[in-house]
DNA sequence: AAGTTTTCTTACCCAAGGGTAACATGAAGC
DNA sequence: GCTTCATGTTACCCTTGGGTAAGAAAACTT
């Protein structure tokens, strides 16, 4: 290891360790399920910042002042920490297109409510393990799960702008790949949100429903 | 390693070995630049395929039939592997982009034509480099170098749009979150192209044209 | 207060994997 | 043929990091 790496992993440590854990004044009893959730949400946080493989279980204990023997008494292993936290992220989404399915109205405007219940759950802490979860090295059940998972919020989306078509709120188009673009479009916030969050995921979220809407083209 | 990790490792290597290598028939010398390209271009196709954490370079060897070592012949280090697959990836979009600001005609069609490469090149075997490459762990200053190149395609994009809503073709529009939003969907595919090719990239790309260029909206 | 349970630590094990040193071998030049 | 350089290989080194065993210590129980 380079002397600089090293100097960014500790960078990296303090970094988290600023931010507030269960057993920030000593050890506490009696909060498992309280202390487990800490665990997952610093894991999802160290994972969206520096990657699944490039966090260590000694640096995310680390983050949470106590040593990795101790993560053990909460999570399986590390593998069942990510899922975890991409659990966390998908049920998110799923509140979201509940309440759009249920919601009343055009189905266009339904859709669009959900993007913007997608917007904020991606850039929210759960949002980067939720998108890139299966693109870790995981077991092969495990992956197999995460992608029937995430073929269901597919499959729901896609039905959203089908009905969109059938109560012509949505002019007919191929709604797979509409669905492809969208979920794209939105993933992608992922990426650079981070980077440049000079706006609010919402307002962001109005921006691409605006494109979406109306589309690009000018006088023709 | 469980058994049956060891047999998809096992699985990959032989999928990859199938794949033609300089080095088939014996040792041949005198054709430098021809191997190390066949090592770039191996490693893109298994970092596409199976994560670039979870490529060893001794695997990456074997699917050419050589011995790691070998591999510190042609290229110094496993990120600058990294790299290279990323630049090639890059210059592909480039040339697309070169190609979409020399041409005639509104530039509403020029972004459409670079859009059709875009899709193109992001399926091809560089694509998942291209993206993801500044994901992994990587020294700080080739994460710069990344992130500045890629800035750059961004930029061009967005000056793209500009020019079609300067020469009409292109409404008005947040040019930004436009780019975001069809930088977005054309990445997209990178994820999950792979998994249903039933359509060419030119024909996924004239999907989404279609869609962002006339919009969703049905009758209001 | 003594035992029991829970929680956490210290000190390990061990496999994976990036990278290297030293040696072998084949092709090209003289 | 003999040297030389390019090209490979075998056999390592050594760090990283997931995971565990065994014991200390705080807290709960009776």
């Amino acid at each position: 290891m380079t002397a600089a790496t090293a100097r960014a992993k500790s960078r990296n440590r303090k970094e988290l360790q600023a931010s507030a854990s269960p057993w920030d004044g000593g050890r506490r009893p009696r909060e498992h399920a309280l202390k487990r959730e800490a665990v997952i949400l610093a894991a999802a946080r160290a994972f969206a910042q520096r990657g699944y493989h490039n966090v260590s279980l000694d640096d995310l204990a680390a983050s949470l002042k106590v040593t990795k023997p101790t993560l053990y008494l909460y999570v399986p292993n590390k593998e069942a920490i990510l899922f975890e936290c991409f659990r966390a992220g998908l049920e998110q989404i799923q509140e979201s297109l509940d309440e759009s399915e249920r919601g009343e109205g055009p189905a266009r405007e339904r859709l669009f409510a959900f993007i913007r219940g997608y917007a904020s759950a991606i850039v929210g802490d759960f949002g980067w393990c939720m998108l890139r979860a299966e693109d870790q090295h995981l077991g092969a059940t495990m992956s197999r799960r995460i992608k029937l998972l995430k073929a269901g919020i597919d499959r729901r989306m896609r039905a959203l702008i089908e009905s969109g078509v059938a109560d012509g709120s949505i002019r007919a188009c191929d709604t797979r790949m509409t669905a492809f673009a969208l979920a794209g479009a939105l993933n992608w916030m992922g990426h650079w949100y981070r980077e440049d969050a000079s706006l609010k995921p919402h307002e962001i979220a109005d921006k691409f429903i605006d494109v979406f809407n109306r589309g690009l083209r000018g006088r023709d």
